[in-house]
DNA sequence: TATATATTTTAGGCAAACCTAAAAACAATA
DNA sequence: TATTGTTTTTAGGTTTGCCTAAAATATATA
C-alpha cells in the first residue's frame, strides 16, 4: 500500500512497537516505547502522532498504541533485514554473536529490496538468526519456533523474557511482584532437582521459582 | 586525531571535496560541491563552516576550500568502505556493476572499523572495485595504476576498458547501449580533430564518441 | 577602468527528531 | 470518593541540514 520511504527513526520506532505488541496483539504504552528506545516520553508522543497519520499504528489518547496491518508488514521487513545481516556478520564475517546486533541495527536501514533478496539468496535462505530468532521471508511469513523455557538454560546463561503464556490475573500479579516483564533479563543460577524449581537472578535479586511458573515464561537466549 | 563520529552528510561532503580536490592538491569551489551533491550553494557554505571548524578543510572566504591532512585521511576511509561494499555487492551478491554504486553510497556510512576490516578479509583484500577504481588499504594507501584515456591510443591500437569514472545512471545507460563495460576490448579507429571526439571499434561495431565520454573511460593497453 | 555577470556568503526560515517543564488524564489507594 | 501518584500529552526550545532571497565579493568584458 503506502510505499513511502520511512526514516531511520520511524523504522526503529515501528520495529520496537511491533516487538512490544506481541505480533500486534497488545496495545503498547508510550512509556514502554520510551524505555526501549531510550527516548523521552514526550518525544515518543510526537512520533506516535507521525506514525498514526501514516496509518502504521492506531493511537488512543492516554491509552496506548496498536500496530496496524501495514505497520506489521513493514516491521517484519525491518526485522528480516536485521536478522539477515546478523547471519551475514556471524557466518561470513566471523563476528561473535554478541557483536553483531549493534551493527545490524544500522545495516537494517539500508533499504533496497534487491539488496535484501540477493543477501538472502547468498546466505542460502536462512531460517533463524544467530540468536535463534526466526527470519521472516520476503512475504513476512515466520516459521514459529517456540521460545525456550528458563529451565532450558544452562547455569549462568542469560535470557530475555519474550513471552508470558499464562494470562491469568494472579499470574500477572506474581510477575509484577517478581519484577518480571517482557524484556527483563534473567540469569539461571541453579536448577533444583528436588522439584524442578529454578533459582534465577532477576532485577539484581535472586529468587527461586517453581517449575510451573518457569514453564509459563518463555525466553530467548542472549 | 579528532576521532569524532561524522554524520552521513559530513561524510558525503568530505568525500566529494576530496574527489574534487585531486588528492588534496586543488582548491575546491563552493559551486562545484553544490553541483556534485545537488545541494544549494548557500547550504554548502554552511557545511564548509562546519567542516572548517573541525579542521577537516581550510576555507578562504570567497576563494574556495582545501582539504586538510586529517580530512584526506577520513575521506580515504569512506572511499575504502564504499569500494569494498561495491566489491561485495558485485562479486558476492551478483549485482550488475551498474547497480552497486547507489547502495554502496548508503552502506559506506555504517561506521564500524571492525566491520570493514572483516569485510576486507572476507573479500580477500581486493585491490580494485568493480569499476576499476583502486581500494585504499586500512592505512589509506592506494596502489596507483596509471590508466590512460582512449584518446591516448594510437590509431589501430587496442585497449581493455579498466575504469569508468562517471557513475551516473545516464552514463551507465549509455555504456550499456554501447556495450562498453569493464574488460571490454576497444580499438581506436580514428581521432576527429574538429571536436576531439574519437571513432572506436567496440563489440564489432564502430561508433564515434565525444571527448567527454571518452574521458570518462580509462583503459589499459594490450 | 567601468559595468555586467557569476559566485559566494549572509539572513531568515523550515522540517525532523530530539529535549525539559508543566498541564492534563488516568490509576491506585486511603 | 477524594487524594495521591503515575503516565501521557502539550508547550516551547534546540540542533542538524536543508531552502530562498538578498547582499557582498570576485571575475569577465566592453
Ligand atoms: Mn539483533
Ligand atoms: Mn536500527
Ligand atoms: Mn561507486
Ligand atoms: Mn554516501
Amino acid at each position: 500500500m503506502s510505499n513511502i520511504k520511512l526514516s531511520k527513526s520511524e523504522e526503529n520506532y515501528l520495529k520496537s512497537i511491533f516487538n512490544l505488541s506481541e505480533f500486534g496483539n497488545k496495545q503498547v504504552s508510550t512509556n514502554s516505547i520510551s524505555k526501549i528506545l531510550n527516548i523521552e516520553p514526550a518525544s515518543v508522543t510526537d512520533m506516535i502522532k507521525k506514525l498514526s497519520k501514516k496509518n502504521l499504528i492506531y493511537h488512543e489518547k492516554y491509552k496506548g498504541s496498536t500496530i496496524s496491518k501495514s505497520g506489521i508488514k513493514i516491521a517484519l521487513q525491518i526485522i528480516r533485514r536485521h536478522r539477515l545481516w546478523e547471519v551475514f556478520l556471524h557466518d561470513k564475517l566471523k563476528f561473535n554473536w554478541d557483536e553483531i546486533h549493534e551493527i545490524a541495527e544500522e545495516l537494517e536501514h539500508v533499504s533496497s529490496e534487491m539488496l535484501i533478496d540477493n543477501l538472502d539468496k547468498f546466505l542460502k535462505y536462512p531460517k533463524i538468526d544467530p540468536h535463534g530468532d526466526p527470519i521472516p521471508n520476503k512475504l513476512g511469513e515466520i516459521d514459529f519456533v517456540d521460545k525456550i523455557s528458563i529451565s532450558d538454560l544452562k547455569i549462568n546463561e542469560k535470557g530475555i523474557v519474550s513471552r508470558i503464556i499464562n494470562e491469568d490475573e494472579e499470574f500477572f500479579n506474581l510477575l509484577k511482584k517478581l519484577k518480571i516483564e517482557i524484556g527483563s533479563e534473567i540469569t539461571l543460577i541453579d536448577k533444583i532437582d528436588y522439584d524442578n524449581s529454578v533459582e534465577i537472578l532477576i532485577d539484581k535479586k535472586s529468587v527461586i521459582i517453581s517449575k510451573d511458573i518457569s514453564n509459563n515464561i518463555k525466553i530467548t537466549k542472549i
